[in-house]
This record gives C-alpha cells, sequence and structure tokens, in this order.
RNA sequence: GGAUCGAUGUUAUAG
C-alpha cells in the first residue's frame, strides 16, 4: 500500500494522471492519503472535474471527507469555477468541525475568490476567528488579479493596522496592484520595503512586477536598467 | 535541543 500510493502521487505530481489512477486502482484498498494524492494531481492539473468525480464516489462509498481532501476539493472548485460545489463543501466542513482548520480555511477563501465571489471571499475571511499569513494572501491577491487595487491597498493597510507582516506573497500583490493603477512611487517604495523587510527577497516575481510597472508607465529605460541590475536570472 | 517520519493552502509577466 504504501509503495503503490507513494508511487501514484509521484505520478500524479508529475501529471502523469492516468497512470497515478492506473496504479492507485491497482491498490488492495484505497485510503484517504492515497484518495488525496491522486485528486491533488487532478486538482493541480487541470482536470478539477476529475477531482469531483472522486468526490462523489467518496460521497457515494459513504466516507467522510477530511481537512486535505476539503483542501484539494475545493481548489478543483475554484478552478472550475464549481461555485454551487463549493457553497456544498463549505456546509460539510462546518458541520465536521473543520472551519477552524488553517489550510481549509484559506483555502474556501481561495475557493471563493477563483469562482469569482470576493464577496463570498471577503465574508469567509471576515469572520475567520485566526486570520493567517496565507488566508491574507490569498484574498489580497484575488483583489489583485482582477485589478481592483483600492481594495488591495485597503486589506494591506488594514493588515499593517492589525499588526501583521506583510511576507514576499503579498508584495507581490500589492505591487501587481501599484502596476496595474499606474503609481510607480508607491510601487518603488513597496519595493524598498520588501526589500529591507524581507530576508529572503525580492524574488524574481517581484522584480517582474517592478519591470512591468516602469514599463507601463512609459519608463522602459528604468525597465532595462533594471533588468540588467537584478541578480537573479531574468526569465 | 534539532532533523525526519506516504496526502492538503496564498503570489508575477505580452499574445
Amino acid at each position: 500500500l504504501l509503495v503503490g500510493s507513494t508511487s501514484s502521487d509521484v505520478y500524479a505530481r508529475g501529471g502523469l494522471l492516468t497512470e497515478a489512477n492506473e496504479v492507485s486502482n491497482s491498490l488492495p484498498v484505497r485510503d484517504m492519503i492515497s484518495w488525496t494524492a491522486l485528486m491533488t494531481g487532478y486538482a493541480e492539473h487541470d482536470h478539477g472535474n476529475e477531482t469531483l468525480k472522486c468526490v462523489e464516489q467518496l460521497q457515494l462509498e459513504g466516507i467522510h471527507l477530511n481537512a486535505a481532501t476539503f483542501v484539494c476539493t475545493l481548489k478543483a472548485c475554484g478552478s472550475t469555477g464549481a461555485i454551487a460545489k463549493g457553497r456544498e463543501m463549505h456546509g460539510e466542513l462546518i458541520r465536521m468541525g473543520l472551519e477552524s482548520d488553517h489550510l481549509v480555511s484559506s483555502s474556501l477563501v481561495h475557493m471563493y475568490a477563483k469562482c469569482g465571489s470576493l464577496r463570498e471571499a471577503q465574508d469567509v475571511f471576515d469572520k475567520l476567528s485566526a486570520k493567517d499569513e496565507v488566508s491574507w494572501n490569498a484574498l489580497i491577491a484575488a483583489y489583485a488579479q482582477v485589478g481592483e487595487s483600492e481594495s488591495v491597498f485597503w486589506m494591506y493597510e488594514r493588515m499593517l493596522g492589525e499588526g501583521k507582516k506583510p511576507d514576499l506573497v503579498t508584495f507581490v500583490s500589492v505591487l501587481t496592484a501599484c502596476s496595474h493603477a499606474g503609481l510607480v512611487d508607491k510601487g518603488q517604495l513597496c519595493f524598498e520595503a520588501l526589500s529591507s523587510d524581507c530576508v529572503s527577497g525580492p524574488t524574481l516575481e517581484h522584480y517582474t512586477c517592478m519591470i512591468d510597472l516602469l514599463g507601463r508607465s512609459g519608463q522602459v529605460d528604468k525597465a532595462v536598467a533594471m533588468v540588467m541590475k537584478m541578480p537573479i536570472h531574468p526569465s
């Protein structure tokens, strides 16, 4: 079981989903870890519908999902836009007392955001008893992706106001928002802030945001200079 | 005291 389940996981991670499924099918029993490995593989390689089929099969067999299966199911709902199923899962996981699990709750925020319901994403977020970095980032990133830059800045300020430290992922979203809003100066200030506050930054993503911001605002010369000077391999 | 112990969360760039 251990060898089979692990090799299914390896196939699934690499996107060899047919192989992953075959190996998983050949197992004497499929336990929850094997299910999750397969379902996560589907969810992360654009086969969220297959993840959801697994969920239905589990439900038919009367097997309850656990935190890990909820997480990959919510991801699949998000990537396929299956908001009705997502809401159903939301109700289910509350019944199972899993709403306070950090991985589950940030996945919920992410799911609603990916399904285009920023209202519900914000609502879930606001009601979280413990808001960790990832749930903040999931919501802020969602606003950045749809171009709601004002909401990004508002949430960012709120984060600072609550004494939370923005991390490298937060700054990617804030810089993205600056880029979409054409706020070069604000972007430069952020870039400097993260350069001094975050030990392991800036990353390639931050450079990409800054170069994008400079380029879009017409400062192509500065953008080029930044590409030449950056200490990371430009992609 | 530390590491490890089969599965799960958030991020960028033109077309």
